[in-house]
DNA sequence: AACCTTAGGGAAAACGCTTTCGCGTGCCTC
DNA sequence: GAGGCACGCGAAAGCGTTTTCCCTAAGGTT
């Protein structure tokens, strides 16, 4: 069932038909409606194979992120196909699997489909991999890491503003041992994160300790491993800023084994606000990045990409802020007479525990 | 860059590009080499498009699912993604959201794009929004609640298994008052799993009050809800099974909030085994229904009817069973004392909430 | 040495569509 | 009443492949 047939029962051309369902205006209404009628009595629906090969534009966008699995992503595929049929565009979604072959193979699958942009959401990657795109013009946008260069897209996301309000929230909270758990130092986001905060304690005055400042590896068991880490020192820390969220689940998974309360002899505060954030017992505070505002933007960007007939000379940027989001993981630190008495209960705890 | 070019510079006709790059063995190895000698150089990479185009195959199937965001769905996706990969298959992955708009969207876009097969992993539906999909004869794979035609292959699900599992050790654990929150009882499957319960508990002799049977909806709140209902009972249960496993969180923090201790007081028991289960606290004991099986069954399942030469009279049958995971939300039912005074103080206390 | 076979590769059709070009019709203008 | 102009439609080219069909040349047979 293709466009011929319904040229010959509506009696008129293939191009007739075509301009029908494209909406060409030279169509008679007359004819229109005729041929309209035959499409829907032959449930016609156009190849579009077809279309993109004399079209040139195969109207699918490319989205690469690390693992669907990862609880930040879902959120982010969600919304980027939302908008994707919004706009009568295709998802082509792979996931990188933290493996540079997948990656590699990822590319060369949407090259092949031909696919007019490619949005990477991934945390990590080689760059080189991207070459192949980048050497067919395939408008790209990244999240956070990109370089800057033309047909390139960047939404940079301005990690300082939430981190600081975060820290600014805890410091009110008369919190005084606060100690950060960062994701794995290979990461430029990463790196971004824990820089944001390392400035926020400076600028209210508040030194941080070296042995408050551990890496992780943004899963739960690196949280629970850096917990484990925090729980054991002489002076335990009130509060725990994490640099993701997965690392805050596992941060308060080993606090609730080890007897320590959150938020009353703990407040716990993660970051990227999944989902996931206001499952766990007790829901998380943590800082917003809002994954549909990401998907939102990186759609967008690549549209905007493939409607501009000259290309800029630069990439474009784009920007977004986090913010603070108070659940119910942060209290009031704990008096200085408790924890004190608390602080040796724990610690013998911690002991056996080791 | 397109294959004439690369017959241009290699000197041989587009017919022998063709068929070095796929392989066709009637090339002389001289000319293969100096063919593939020039993709290479040239980064060429053949156009998906034309190729199925002329080959009547797109080599990308369809997965509806009910929503990406839904922690059931992500392990489908990222299995289904993989296998396909491996098949140097194609996802067109698409989301309903529960919109019947949607979906239909959804069928139509995968006709358009010419999908061969469609798994259809979705919580409910309206058959009837698959007729476009039936009358094209694209194979279709359901799980669990399709029905048996031709061309339709069917992953049945033994609930039973799981279930009885799961109420034979609870009821080891001494447990007597044993809830059970469904799902919403609009889904096939919610209902088979109820139906798998009341009839785990008559096997082992013991009836189902029906105030402990409540019906939720599959969500955390729904959870809630039904949790409230349950702790607001004189008698309270001191072990729930739920539907799935969003409704055991739900339950959990709903216990939490009322300082009902899970596993101490409250035995809780979830269905599915998403990866979520293993990140609440306290961990949660569920009937695991494998995810990453399901969309290797869905795939395969397509894969071989699409292989098949002439389609079989009947669908094929695939099946998947349950099976108990023990974690830590469940304990030894509260002694016949403790309880009686637990709940009298539990009761008021449920009793200010409401 | 003439014939037949076979292997290897090229020409061209076909897939289903969009779009350019040009042609015919009817209307307006002078 | 004749020329000019839109307007609406059809013919056909072309998108990048696969694949069939056919031709050529080389090798083998007698």
């Amino acid at each position: 069932m293709n466009i011929h047939e319904v040229a010959k029962r509506a009696r008129v051309s293939i191009a007739t038909v075509s301009r029908t369902i494209n909406g060409v205006p030279t169509v008679a209404p007359q004819l229109s409606r005729r041929v309209w009628k035959v499409v829907e009595e032959l449930g016609y629906y156009p190849n579009t194979q077809a279309r993109a090969l004399v079209s040139g534009r195969s109207r699918i966008f490319g989205l690469i992120v690390s693992e669907i699995t990862n609880p930040f992503f879902p959120e982010i595929v969600q919304e980027f196909e939302d908008v994707a049929v919004q706009n009568n565009y295709e998802v082509l979604l792979t996931s990188t699997v933290h493996d540079s072959r997948r990656m590699a193979l990822s590319v060369r699958r949407m090259i092949e489909r031909r696919v007019e942009g490619v949005a990477v959401v991934t945390f990590g990657m080689e760059e080189a991999l991207l070459d192949d795109l980048k050497s067919r013009n395939v408008p790209l946008v990244f999240v956070d890491v990109g370089p800057s260069l033309p047909r390139f897209s960047n939404i940079r996301i301005d990690y300082l503003h939430g981190i600081r309000q975060a820290v600014q929230h805890v410091a009110a909270l008369r919190h005084r041992r606060i100690a950060f758990i960062s994701g794995p130092l290979t990461l430029k986001s990463a790196i971004a994160r824990k820089r944001a905060f390392t400035q926020s304690m400076q600028e209210i005055g508040m030194a941080t300790e070296p042995e408050y400042l551990i890496e992780g590896n943004h899963t739960m068991e690196g949280g629970i491993t850096a917990m484990k880490c925090l729980l054991s020192l002489p002076k335990r820390p009130t509060a725990v800023l994490c640099s993701n969220d997965m690392t805050a689940v596992g941060a308060m998974r080993e606090s609730y084994d080890q007897g320590v309360r959150v938020p009353t002899d703990l407040s716990v505060i993660g970051f990227d606000d999944i989902r996931l954030a206001q499952f766990v017992t007790p829901p998380l505070t943590t800082v917003r990045m809002s994954q549909t505002e990401i998907a939102r933007l990186a759609f967008n960007a690549l549209l905007a990409e493939v409607q501009r007939k000259t290309p800029l000379p630069e990439g474009s940027e784009y920007s977004l802020t986090t913010a603070l989001v108070l659940r119910e993981s942060t209290a009031m630190a704990p008096s200085e007479i408790t924890p004190a008495k608390g602080d040796d209960r724990r610690r013998e705890t911690g002991g056996t525990q080791r």
